[in-house]
DNA sequence: TTTTCTTGCTAACGGTTGTTAGCTTTTGTA
DNA sequence: TACAAAAGCTAACAACCGTTAGCAAGAAAA
């Protein structure tokens, strides 16, 4: 792994937990046990830090979603699919998925607004599933765009508490939630 | 409304939109047509709006849920009505509930301590509708943590996107965000 | 009318911020 | 060994931060 890739790291796990605009330059040299100003020979600036990590994550969620596009199979084992793959990707590194998920926000034009779009497009994707769902019968639903957002809202707080350690692995999350979104998906 | 109320009514609204840490009192004062120096004639210091906001919201999530608790009925019904009482006070104020559930982290001691203890009291309420549910038959699942974890993730997106001029009324969202999610658990 | 309270201003403080320039040290390679 | 690239240091910059002191104007209360 590479200093630069290293401090990306280093940076990532410091934005979740203290947020991006609460933590400073020093904080992270500190952390690295350089100097602040020795930062500057690996990175560009302070976001530029943010870009990456938040563009490298939605293209790993883009990329996990694209394989489930392609099969062909019913609703809802599509669902089942895409929820087991946006899982595997949130639990492969919980503070990436942090910073994606919250620290969005703090990005600057015009790489917000590319953001942005990006977000909405891996949700619509999500909605195409479950209107899909609908018509075919196998979710008894009305509001696809509530649902979606239910769906996503359930699986987007599992970088908060989720731990490599615990007892339960990715795939039995996966299995876990699956059930029980699509559960109440069918027997609405 | 008293001075007071308003600049923390206006700050609230400003740090949930851009964070706490990214917030300035210039910033503030500008929406509010004042000088920065002039707020200190009416609040103690930046973190004391944090602190009354956080409090405050905390104080009406546990004043909804004692009213359920103490009702007489099934675990599930108990539920329904947990679920019901959460969304009123997220879509009752939602600028304040996204400051209480996503700049809380920015409290320093011995707020944040305490904090943390009201939240987690809240969340352990939860838990135990859950275990009532499960030893009754009532829902048929094994893990109550993960359950109320997932739960209150799905309850917990609604302030980023509620609009009170939306088609659906808090009560609606309500109702079927408890269907969805009563039936995910009594059909596991 | 006098007094007090509320609200606001100006100007500044000490500290922190991201970032840069210029220089030195370490490391890898021919 | 010589040399170039990578990595880091020191010192400082301009800007910005939360906050305070001292003062002034108007409203409310006495």
């Amino acid at each position: 792994m590479s200093r630069k890739e290293q401090i990306d790291q280093v940076a990532t796990s410091l934005f979740k937990s203290r947020g991006f605009a609460a933590t400073t330059m020093r904080d992270l040299a500190l952390e690295l046990g350089i100097e602040a100003g020795s930062l500057y020979s690996h990175i560009k600036s302070k976001e530029d830090i943010l870009q990456r990590v938040c563009f490298k994550m939605a293209d790993e969620f883009n990329e996990a979603f694209a394989e489930v596009k392609s099969q062909d199979v019913s609703a809802a084992e599509k669902l089942r699919l895409a929820i087991a793959a946006h899982v595997r990707v949130l639990t492969k590194n919980p503070p990436a998925a942090g910073v994606f998920l919250n620290e969005w926000r703090h990005l600057s034009e015009p790489s917000l607004t590319q953001f942005n779009d990006l977000r909405h497009a891996y949700e619509e994707s999500f909605r195409e599933i479950v209107r899909e769902g609908i018509a075919s019968g196998d979710f008894q639903v009305s509001d696809e765009k509530f649902v979606v957002l239910t769906l996503l809202s359930s699986l987007n707080w599992l970088h908060m508490w989720y731990k490599p350690e615990g007892k339960m692995s990715p795939d039995e999350i996966a299995e876990f939630l699956s059930k029980l979104l699509l559960n109440g998906l069918r027997n609405f």
